[in-house]
RNA sequence: GUGGGUGUGGCUCAGUUGGUUAGAGCACUGGGUUGUGGCCCCAGAGGUCAAGGGUUCGAGUCCCUUCACUCACCCCA
């Protein structure tokens, strides 16, 4: 019986993963540009880090969570997402007590439990962003900057950042009761899933997606119009910032996110060609969130990026698919010759060119093929002539130009001048 | 959790009102070219038609059940 990978769970075969190490590559260029450093963390935690760090009626947290009991019986999570794996980490190991602002990057599998359709899996990767210890609006400016510069360096089209401002505790409950009493009127004409919002958290009805709650929700109370002076300040401040650095923004104040940590500056990154999921990255500042692990009071802010959805992009863009190199294929005919072969292939990929081998002995013909399909740039072909006469032929696959090398010292040499040139 | 769509060689798909040996293109292997790839020509290999049950003289085709994939809702990256 074939055994199949669980719903959900996906491979990603080589020709899909060159794409993804040049994502990747480039996250490492991008991030490292402003001073963000690598943080590597567990794929397991305790349940209660994410219970307490993303909030208990948050619906990943209720529904979503690969929760189980490890031998031991304590209750073991798949991360859902990585902040508050991050936050845990800051905070155990002190990072706090290093007197700068710490900013962190990570790239990594989550996990949740949900329908799969486009752009949503069970096992998904997010390239994380995080950075603590300031709350000044340039911090929250230089996140966003790093976001925008990551997608248009990646050459993504169309990218919007919507932001928007979500206020702090001493702001949010005024404009909670405002938005309970406008929407309390008009009880009998939200959807079933907005009458339980209106108690539970009211901000996520101005999300839903249902045309007669979205209307009632152009109208209702604006968020800022709530704010304090600290928040206005702030959120100004950001804004003017990124429009210093010309970051095409839009101002959502719609826009609601779904985790509880959120406070003031939230934001998403937006491309069109996405489908249903079209939101690329997501975040925002979560000021209360260290405190709340168990650390020092401590701001914070940061988004995660989902490379499926990026890699959806970047494959609708591009016309040729990108493949794994090959500088060259040796191609050689009777033992001796692949003797010889396998050792000078060696001494290739010292040089630090991609070489690939003639594994199977086949025709010459059979192997031209294989140098083809493995796209191979030059061949070199070794027979038992050639090396009777004590050279090589190698081939330039694009120009069909044959130079026949002597074999001696200077070999290695003359061939990687040959890739080279 | 709810709804829609789709399951036929490795891939993309044809397959007529049910009718006898299930097809094509691409990919693969070999040959045409005894040691030279992409184009062309020829040949070959590869399928319990998702699985199980039912109707029928006869099912890839009709009915039922299950499973898988997929899109959307919900939610999120």
């Amino acid at each position: 019986m074939e055994i199949r990978s669980i719903r959900g769970m996906n491979d990603i075969l080589p020709e899909d993963s060159i794409l993804w190490k040049q994502v990747r590559d480039t996250m490492h260029y991008v991030l490292g540009s402003y001073g963000f450093r690598e943080i590597l963390i567990p794929v397991l935690e305790e349940t209660r880090l994410f219970q307490r760090g993303i909030g208990e009626t948050t619906d990943i947290v209720e529904k979503e969570m690969y929760t189980f009991e490890d031998k031991s019986g304590q209750s073991l999570t798949l991360r859902p997402e990585a902040t508050a794996s991050i936050v845990r980490a800051y905070v155990q190991h002190h990072l706090y007590a290093s007197g700068k602002v710490e900013k962190l990057y990570f790239w990594g599998p989550m996990f949740r439990y949900e329908r799969p359709q486009k752009g949503r899996y069970r096992q998904f990767y997010q390239i994380d962003v995080e950075a603590f210890g300031s709350n000044d609006p340039t911090l929250d400016t230089d996140i966003i900057a790093s976001l925008y510069d990551f997608l248009t360096t990646l050459n993504v089209p169309g990218v919007t950042i919507e932001i928007n401002s979500l206020g702090c505790p001493n702001c949010r409950p005024a404009y909670h009761k405002a938005l309970k009493a406008y929407f309390s009127d008009k009880i009998d004409k939200l959807c079933p899933d907005c009458k339980s919002r209106l108690v539970r958290n009211p901000l996520r009805i101005l999300d839903c997606k249902v045309e007669t709650c979205h209307e009632l929700a152009l109208k209702a109370p604006n968020i800022h119009e709530f704010l304090c002076d600290t928040c206005k300040n702030h959120f100004q401040g950001v804004q003017s910032y990124l429009e210093d650095l010309h970051i095409p923004t839009r101002l959502n104040p719609m826009m609601v996110r779904g985790l509880d940590y959120y406070v003031q500056t939230t934001f998403e990154a937006v491309s069109e060609n996405l489908g249903a999921q079209n939101a690329v990255a997501g975040g925002g500042r979560y000021d209360g969130l260290v405190k709340q692990l168990g650390g020092p009071d401590i701001p914070g802010i940061g988004y995660a990026m989902g490379m499926e959805r990026l890699i959806m992009i970047l494959q609708d863009i591009r016309k040729e698919p990108l493949s794994w190199p090959c500088d060259l294929f040796i191609a050689t005919l009777g033992d001796k010759a692949r003797r010889y072969g396998i050792t000078l292939a060696s001494k290739i990929r010292k040089e630090g060119k991609v070489c690939e081998f003639s594994y199977e002995p086949k025709s010459l013909k059979a192997l031209m093929k294989l140098a083809n399909r493995l796209n191979a740039r030059f061949t070199a072909i070794i027979g038992e002539d050639e090396l009777q006469r004590k050279e090589i032929v190698l081939r330039n696959m694009a120009t069909r130009e044959q130079t026949t090398l002597p074999v001696d010292d200077t070999l290695t040499e003359k061939i990687t001048g040959l890739l080279d040139g």
